[in-house]
DNA sequence: CCAATAGTGTCTATTAGACACTATGGC
DNA sequence: GCCATAGTGTCTAATAGACACTATTGG
């Protein structure tokens, strides 16, 4: 069906972050305001084209963090998210996007990257509400992001990226509470939590000043899938099941 | 960090196909024999390059899928998987490849495609274990294709794309055996399936020649999401959680 | 001893898994 | 009536959610 001499497109390739982060025990993402055209001063995602030809795509996304955040790569977590590439998203030409979800634990405020005049955390709620509009189809890539996390924060440990290497326990219901958008029970909070055994692991009686008693200290446990998971509460126990097929 | 007269450096984009059916109550993946080098003569995966410059990558999907199975576009699953860029994967130079997870019930015999001198289903656990073995990176795209796939038959609907447009609830629950690789038990597997309102609805009374009892028969229902999952039972009850992070 | 936060225990309703029987058709 | 497959009911152990108390520090 094709020539000999036909030879495929080429398409620009690109990389863009969810950066996730708990700011005040709320979910905040990172934007950057454009400094070039397209969508100049609007917000968008941080992101870029890859460097040179041979760069890998997580090192590209890996520059692209840094470059914004200024964070020591150790203590990132990183994915791959999705791959966005319709063909009207970019009025640039063919860009075809590679999403990733990045989280981190409490940051200092960013500072201005290479093609962004300006970077903030902003609530997660401002975006999925489109309260905040953002350039290209960054809104649907934010969506699909903070849904993602949302859902993986059942089956898996990522919550702990969102903590200090060191943290308690009440610290890390706060990531749930924060990501999920609902209040938690404390004490079945603790015991779920310890009965995924390998999720979080003691660390030396150590301790923490705070107005009451001393919280025992963790660390992230060797496991990343959680057994048993932590089931997310449905919503309103009546619409949790309503999403239907587009059909 | 950039020069205004940097350019990004183009990709060549390529949608590559984890295809699943049932076959003998088996799970099969369709592998075609390469027709071209690189690997010539190896098996693959199908896929190949975008068409035209503003082809969609899931309509690019698409027409890969019919060229292979000659496929009525109506019935099957296809969704996209995840991305696959690493740059030493392909030897003709900086091929990016965006894997999608095919679903389809039980189909004839493929037929060979463009660049594909022959077509076939090979059982999953050939491809798993590397008794078969694929060109580029696609054994670990189909392993991870099949696992993802593995994964979402818990809290999806994803198993009514396995089978015909009207099946029975016996044919449902082999498709959980194969894909699973373990034996449920038909009586639980009624209340849970049941359970889940809106996984399967019942069609007219209307029945199916066997040997025994008819059987009653159902549509995919209106949930693509499962509540609650049927959860898939842990291999050894010793060893699911064995799983340790890399680090 | 009071304030403030940390951590544990119990009770109960629901659920998941093991298991055995009844039902309905073709011959 | 016999075979073959379809479908249902029950019992029990584990689990999840609601809930109230004890523990440990600093002032």
């Amino acid at each position: 069906m094709q020539d000999d001499v036909w030879s495929p497109p080429p398409v620009l390739l690109t990389v863009d972050l969810v950066i996730l982060t708990l700011k005040e025990s709320r979910l905040h993402v990172l934007l950057v305001e454009r400094g070039e055209d397209p969508f100049r001063g609007m917000p968008a995602l941080p992101g870029g084209f890859l460097n040179h030809d041979g760069e890998e795509i997580l090192d590209a996304a890996h520059r692209e963090l840094s470059e914004e955040t200024a964070l020591t790569a150790g203590w990132v977590h990183l994915e791959q998210l999705a791959t966005y590439g319709d063909s009207g998203r970019d009025p640039r030409g063919r860009v075809v996007s590679v999403a990733h979800l990045a989280i981190a634990p409490g940051l200092p405020d960013p500072v201005a990257g290479t093609d962004a005049t300006d970077a903030a955390w902003v609530p997660a709620e401002a975006v999925l509400s489109g309260e905040v509009k953002l350039a290209f189809d960054h809104r649907r890539i934010a969506t699909d992001g903070i849904e993602h996390a949302r859902t993986k924060l059942e089956f898996s440990a990522l919550a702990t990226a969102f903590c200090r290497e060191i943290f308690t326990i009440a610290e890390l219901q706060q990531v749930y509470e924060a990501v999920w958008g609902t209040e938690l029970d404390t004490r079945n909070f603790y015991r779920k939590v310890q009965a995924a055994k390998g999720f979080i692991v003691p660390v030396g009686t150590s301790r923490r000043t705070t107005g009451g008693r001393p919280a025992r200290l963790y660390r992230a446990g060797p496991k990343t899938v959680l057994f048993p998971p932590l089931i997310r509460p449905a919503p309103s126990a009546m619409d949790e099941n309503t999403r239907e097929k587009e059909e």
